[in-house]
DNA sequence: CCAAAAGTGTTCTATGTACACCCATGC
DNA sequence: GCATGGGTGTACATAGAACACTTTTGG
């Protein structure tokens, strides 16, 4: 059923903000196995990269040489995972500012984004992994600033809001957020402004020195 | 300075109570690179043994066929880890009931505990990979219930507080604890006691289908 | 002047914290 | 009967939750 051999890998989930959807970036399955399936993105391991840098390789092989947040989630080992072969994943999660574009070079690979909660069939056990790392996004929200990363530079207090509630799948109250937010000392106030219908939105800045004192206090219930 | 080759193996970070101080399980060090040092037990990864597996059977050799709490840490793969090659390791950390003893049988491996406060030199980033099992174990003990899987089957509720105290390295207010631990609802009363100086105490075991429930609060401020 | 989104404080409730004395047993 | 560790409740402080109106702009 099974040969001798072990592969390893590295793979990402990919989260972006698409048509206000939390959505994930997904490639067209290998068809050999897995037909009318899609893939997380990633590579066997080799010589010469560490496990981080062939994740954000990954990455920037689909949205250029970007900064982006990027996180190891866990690996996964049993032996029931691929028909051919024992194969070890690992799996980091990164956040895509949602402002970011797929480069149009890398049409070829039809990478595509879908909603978490309307996921096509995947390969092997990559729709459990999508929910986990689903499930420690949302958590790590709460504990922690990572919210920013799937916003462009600039935004607004209402801007974050939205994000959080369509991550957390919840409304927020808007005076508690907007307090919890601006107290934390995560973010701040920039001169600009961004004008649309209504009164203009004072924009905001992350301060990334900022991340390690939230990290240990939670900020949402 | 780094040959092509990329080596893959799971390691374990074993703790336990000895001697009342929270202790990690240390074989010696391989003497080509890393003279007087000591090693995280671990073994190559090979096919036909999932990662767990692996885990597992590495502390089942020390130890015997107990059950343990066994959960996965992280993977480290940077490229500079190992002089002779590039070395990819997925970290386990284990909990081991402070009255387990190391099979005699097991004697040649020399396994042998160290407090956490006081290491010796140990190979490789093993010195920072305990680290981190450490701050991951304590802040686990604050949201679910993993302090029990270091005591024997039956514990009173001062032998509990003393390990949480031992981990977290401060005093707790007794009256607060118990409130909190029995309110939890993670243990329940035996019938037994344990009898020794002073009045006797009750005995409690876990409630292992409690686990989850408690994973969402947390206990400790 | 109306529509639309931004912005702003206070009260109430729940949770955590601090704290001191009586109880059951062995010697 | 005394030394030793086990066991118990209440008052206070802090953090989170609920809640409605005013402000600024564009059309």
């Amino acid at each position: 059923m099974q040969n001798q051999s072990i592969q390893v890998e590295v793979c990402a989930v990919i989260f972006s903000l698409k048509n206000s959807r939390l959505s994930v970036l997904l490639l067209p399955g290998e068809t050999e196995h897995f037909a009318n399936s899609w893939r997380l993105p990633g590579k066997p391991i080799r010589p010469g990269s560490s496990l981080e840098e062939l994740a954000g390789n990954s990455i920037q092989e689909i949205f250029g040489d970007r900064e982006f947040y990027l996180e190891q989630l866990y690996t996964y080992g049993d032996l029931d995972r691929h028909p051919d072969c024992q194969m070890v994943s690992v799996i980091y999660f990164a956040l895509i500012p949602s402002n970011e574009q797929i480069i149009e070079c890398r049409n070829e690979l039809q990478p595509t984004w879908f909603a978490v909660d309307e996921l096509p069939r995947l390969d092997m056990d990559h729709h459990s992994i999508v929910e986990y790392a689903l499930r420690r996004l949302r958590y790590k929200l709460e504990y922690s600033a990572v919210g920013f990363e799937l916003l462009p530079e600039f935004f607004s207090l209402s801007e974050l809001q939205h994000t959080y509630e369509l991550i957390l799948g919840a409304k927020l109250d808007k005076r508690n957020f907007r307090r919890r937010i601006l107290e934390s000392g995560i973010i701040e106030p920039t001169p600009h402004r961004r004008m649309g219908e209504g009164r203009p939105a004072q924009l905001y800045r992350y301060q990334d020195d900022a991340i390690a004192e939230v990290k240990a206090r939670r900020l949402f219930p």
